[in-house]
DNA sequence: GCTATAGGTTTCCTAAAGGAAAGTACTTTC
DNA sequence: GAAAGTACTTTCCTTTAGGAAACCTATAGC
């Protein structure tokens, strides 16, 4: 039952899963694509939590040389381990909703 | 992705998971037995958060006519939907922890 | 020089989460 | 009749989360 303390401590906030699941899907994302693909995020709170999840390992942060300079984020191997986690979080959310509109 | 949100609107929060997960190994609990088992958490919060997961349908609240008033809590078959998830989890908290203790 | 794009940081503010302690109500045990 | 147990609720307070908007740096295009 730590355990899941602990999982919960890194995994917390409105977004860490958002931020997770858009990078599992669409690998190698800058910071506007982030921005514009998860909807109603601000900047301040995306720099946050890409800061959170790179400090814990679940996502890598390369700056790359070019022009303007750009930025690329993508999941770690480790963070990959997540994936299973949160189809299944996913495929909850929808048989959720399924099942409380056959309710009421 | 919407699905994820729905998922933790229901599910946010520090002790969801916690009560769902002693909740799903340890059927029919009282209040005190809940907050006994559940370390830190106050009368307060397990209160308010019991009636969250009750309104979702996720947790039967039942009043058992005692001598001492006792009332137990159950998953509700729904409820027991989640326990892969928790499964889960608790089982990533377990090996990040073990991740993270090799790296450093 | 002006505007646009990338990638942020900083400031300011409000709303929500969460905890500690006390109170309520009723019953049983000593 | 006092204490202790069950099951909460209420009040008060502090902390944290989160959002909006402005600001900053750099480069490219017009």
């Amino acid at each position: 039952m730590q355990a899941i303390s602990d999982a919960m401590s890194i995994l917390s906030g409105k977004w860490k899963f958002h931020i997770l699941g858009t990078l599992i899907e669409g690998n190698k994302l800058g910071f506007m694509d982030l921005l514009r693909e998860i909807d109603g995020i601000g900047s301040k709170m995306l720099s946050k939590e890409l800061q959170d999840l790179e400090m814990n390992r679940l996502v890598n942060r390369t700056v790359k040389n070019t022009k303007p300079i750009t930025v690329e984020y993508t999941i770690t191997e480790y963070g990959k381990t997540l994936a299973p986690l949160i189809d299944n979080l996913a495929n909850w959310g929808i048989n959720y909703r399924q099942f409380m509109c056959e309710e009421k």
